[in-house]
DNA sequence: ATCTTATATCGCAAATATACGATAAACGAT
DNA sequence: ATCGTTTATCGTATATTTGCGATATAAGAT
């Protein structure tokens, strides 16, 4: 990008933007559903289920948790991640407004 | 990217990881609050409400379509763009589908 | 103290995304 | 037929993301 350009833009439409960033892989919807599948956090484990590297699965873990989407604690050898709800209910409650509202508004379609 | 890997995922993940994506920029997100605040299908306007060059909005405006989130019709200097109400509930319906169900599941947080 | 195991981080290469100016294309108006 | 307006596309520069191997780190086990 030859400029940045994304602070011209609405606090919340950087939020929002942002958070759908976090779900834009298909290997971080996938911890996200191994998460949920679970009764419990998961403590290891996670790089095995999914086809990429350790270093690769602790980036995207990284990245859950920068988001704000997941909380983790490590002690050590190991981990724990769980999802943050709080953060999700939020976000998700967010876009649902925003297009329920739109949806009201607007109906009829042109083209 | 040294080596694709986003195929090895199943097709539910990638379609919800290319929907995010779409949404996974402040101009997008922006551009779609446009298109719900006019009471139809704008055409045209888009670009002057945008702090981005002509050039940047169209692209972006191509990968919402792309993205199927949004239906458009060009007739030589005009074009209409409204949004795809379908692919919307779709996709956002997949989303809390999948999200409730992981609340229900998992309740307790323990990191 | 050393070994093992699990995870994070670093450094790098390749792919993708973002942005813009220049140009093309499409059509209505003159 | 040419001009003006609007939008799309091309070419290019830069930024960001993705992915991996190598290495570091942290703690329990021996």
């Amino acid at each position: 990008m030859a400029i940045h350009k994304k602070e011209e833009f609405t606090q919340k439409e950087q939020d929002l933007a942002a958070f759908a960033k976090a779900l834009a892989h298909p290997a971080r919807i996938a911890i996200l559903k191994l998460l949920a599948q679970k009764n419990e956090c998961i403590c290891g484990q996670i790089v095995d289920e999914l086809p990429l590297s350790q270093s690769t699965v602790s980036q995207h873990l990284k990245e859950l948790k920068i988001a704000g989407l997941i909380d983790g604690s490590i002690d050590g050898p190991r981990s724990c991640y769980c999802i943050n709800w709080k953060a999700f209910e939020k976000f998700m409650g967010e876009f649902s407004f925003l297009f329920n509202k739109m949806k009201l508004q607007n109906e009829k379609a042109c083209c």
